[in-house]
DNA sequence: GCTATCTAATTGCATATGCAAATGGCAAGC
DNA sequence: GCTTGCCATTTGCATATGCAATTAGATAGC
């Protein structure tokens, strides 16, 4: 079963045993080489391999699990976790979903889109190289039909092959983007900002309303797959989250 | 020693014995019995008076000890961390920590201050009985003297006693909380607004000029504890947080 | 073919045991 | 008094063992 073993676990000899099976098991899930789905070893399987005790290799799986990387289930044994879509406190779910969750009707136009290099200026605000190739876009997402967030995205195309051949006329480059990009790391800022005119025209409100700003990177490995700029207009949207003193609940 | 141990961990039989074990010092750790600092008895006395064995405890104690809610060390034993000051993603430092990391002098005036029953909107806006009693205020944070955030916040009296006897006049009343007053859940959210009239003046800035509104609530036990309205003038403020796809890194 | 049953693979949990590492505090020596 | 070294306590780690719970897949029976 070549599938469920694309790479082998490695030790690095590095601190204690059980941290060492983790960190290399964790390694080939963030790295990718372990996509989503892929079968981790039975614990008897990765024991005689590493030379551990079964219990030392299930305490390094308990933590992963615990963690969500991977997940156990009793015979059928343990798979690399498909990443949540969605990170609490801060993260936006997926536009459509955030929509829906509202009660009102999603839809999307796609307004603009261009491929080539940066310019200069959108270069140094997403923090690419003029020289990358990139896709730049446009799109305003709708509630019920009334503009709901206006998306102003660049994709590095180097990162994200299939995204040249893509129009985007099904599913909004975000969405399309969790599908069809990896990304090991991400940013984010959230500022307010008023409505600039070309902007304050396309969310049908006033020059200078106060809008919510969600600025966001996203790195594969250091290297830049997206960056997108969201602008909610005024003081309708709200991000909300809960924690207690020790961590989030 | 009876400092070291204000209460006994008691199980309740539901689910392993390691995670009972885990939940039942949890619980006297954010319910406030043991405060941070307290000893938690070592993994032998555990051990008997729970009738598990050592390994048992251990693990329960290692998972807490990763969950952040005590600090072990060898021979010394183990203790009741104190939270951590700040929350990660989008809770915000202490006001003059966050002023000082930007380089900048703190400075801070008290403008206001009433004690008494909360007005109908007030009470609404945070979540208060009518009937509570509160104190509430009006507090401008200053960057070299110059305006850079005003809070507006409510506390409840009964769920923090030293309140009405302090005048916050050398600690502003964020910080001072933090060390006078226990909670256990917050939630908070995000939004833009245009500033009004009174807080633009305060604020030194235009009237409807964007502003970040970070708006919290915060509870021990399900008991109100304070409610904070912190109004953020322009886009010179961000928000930042940086994530995985499992989670925060 | 379909269903009920059984079997075996796999994870989950708890215990017992032994040794290693760190270190607070005591004792001995100066 | 001060320093040095030792010892006992406490946590950290790994192993071996045994059994329980779950359930995919095989098998037997209809």
């Amino acid at each position: 079963m070549a599938e469920t073993q694309p790479d082998a676990v490695k030790l690095d000899g590095a601190g204690p045993v059980y941290d060492q099976i983790r960190r290399a098991i964790r390694d080939l899930v963030v790295s990718g080489a372990w996509p989503p789905g892929t079968g981790v070893p039975p614990e008897h399987a990765l024991m005689e391999q590493l030379g551990a005790s079964r219990m030392t290799v299930h305490r390094a799986l308990v933590q992963l699990a615990r963690e969500g990387l991977i997940v156990r289930r009793r015979r059928s044994g343990t798979i690399v976790a498909s990443p949540p879509a969605s990170h609490a406190m801060l993260d936006i779910l997926s536009i459509p979903e955030e929509v829906e969750q509202l009660g009102q009707a999603y839809s999307y136009d796609v307004l603009a889109r261009g491929d080539g290099r940066p310019a200069a200026e959108v270069a140094e605000r997403f923090g690419l190289r003029r020289s990358d190739k990139v896709a730049h876009l446009l799109v305003l997402h709708r509630a019920d039909g009334k503009p709901h967030v206006l998306e102003e995205r660049v994709i590095h195309v180097a990162a994200v092959p299939g995204v040249a051949g893509e129009d985007f006329a099904k599913t909004p480059p975000g969405d399309w983007l969790l599908q069809h990009s990896l990304w090991s790391q991400a940013e984010h800022a959230i500022s307010a900002v008023g409505a600039q005119a070309e902007e304050a025209g396309l969310l049908a409100i006033a020059v200078g309303e106060p809008c919510l700003l969600v600025e966001r990177r996203t790195w594969n490995q250091d290297r830049p797959v997206t960056a997108v700029r969201l602008l909610y207009p005024g003081p309708r949207h709200r991000f909300v989250g809960r924690f207690g003193p020790y961590g989030q609940i």
